[in-house]
DNA sequence: AATCCCCGCAACCGCCTCCGG
DNA sequence: TCCGGAGGCGGTTGCGGGGAT
């Protein structure tokens, strides 16, 4: 037993659109508004999955939609809303007017990613990429078989799939996961200014304090007031 | 001119979350 | 409270176009 299709994969069309199934889409969604997608191929006479048919309107028949390159303030703002929220394409989307998530994702993907190599900075953490960042990226391998006895004692990968053969397993990664709160030490300017500050602060409220969320109860153990400055304490859900 | 290769983008897939019954 | 349906999201794939050889 398993989740149920979304659809009849028999009786649907897949890859690219057509012209004529476009428009079957716009002038059903100009007419009735996007309503229940499910439903929406069979009334609007499509031969499409459901999805297919949500997706193809948002990320390219909506009306909305900014067509041509990215601008480079574009650009430096992907690039700070990724930094505080990661792969989070879809909120990333909702600070560019007219852009999608799948264009961001994309654009992220052969554009950025490079961009940011290119400065030294590692994609992922933001962060300068140091010498050992950068061979650990480079590396032409990375074991991630788990260990077949318990002995990790000498730090080597016994795998018989490693073709590292007893290289180092990168023991200095701690891949270990914890949730904490962000602490600096002193204050600091924060990353998120100019447009992003602006971008961030237009999805801040209504605020939710993150202690709460962790189980603490009326404020108990809660410093987000003392902290009120630092942003990242406080996290903000879009209406 | 033909072929190959790489890159970018549209679309698909599967999982997660939300919401109503 | 639980369950199932629907929507949403992020990762991945595959095709087409354009540049290189």
């Amino acid at each position: 037993m398993g989740r149920s299709p979304c659809c009849d994969k028999a009786h649907t069309n897949k890859g690219a659109w057509t012209k004529e199934e476009d428009q079957r889409l716009v002038s059903y969604i100009q007419a009735h508004g996007e309503g229940c997608w499910r439903s929406l191929p069979k009334a609007a006479g499509l031969m499409r999955c459901g999805k297919s048919c949500r997706l193809r309107w948002i990320n390219y028949l909506r009306p909305d939609l900014k067509r041509g390159n990215f601008t480079e303030k574009e650009d430096e703002l992907i690039i700070k809303l990724h930094g505080f929220l990661g792969n989070k394409w879809s909120l990333i989307a909702g600070r560019l007017p007219g852009r999608t998530d799948n264009e961001i994702k994309n654009y992220w993907n052969t554009h950025i990613k490079r961009k940011l190599l290119s400065r030294g900075i590692d994609p992922h953490t933001h962060h300068p990429i140091t010498a050992a960042t950068a061979a650990f990226l480079t590396a032409p391998e990375i074991c991630s078989a788990v260990p077949e006895t318990a002995d990790t004692s000498d730090n080597k990968c016994h795998s018989d799939s490693c073709s590292g053969g007893g290289s180092p397993n990168y023991v200095d990664l701690n891949l270990d996961l914890s949730i904490s709160l962000p602490y600096y030490s002193s204050p600091q300017p924060s990353p998120y200014s100019d447009d992003a500050s602006t971008a961030v602060a237009a999805v801040r409220a209504p605020e939710i304090c993150f202690c709460y969320r962790l189980g603490f109860r009326g404020g108990d153990a809660c410093v987000c007031e003392s902290l009120k400055e630092h942003l990242v304490l406080r996290l903000a859900i879009r209406n």
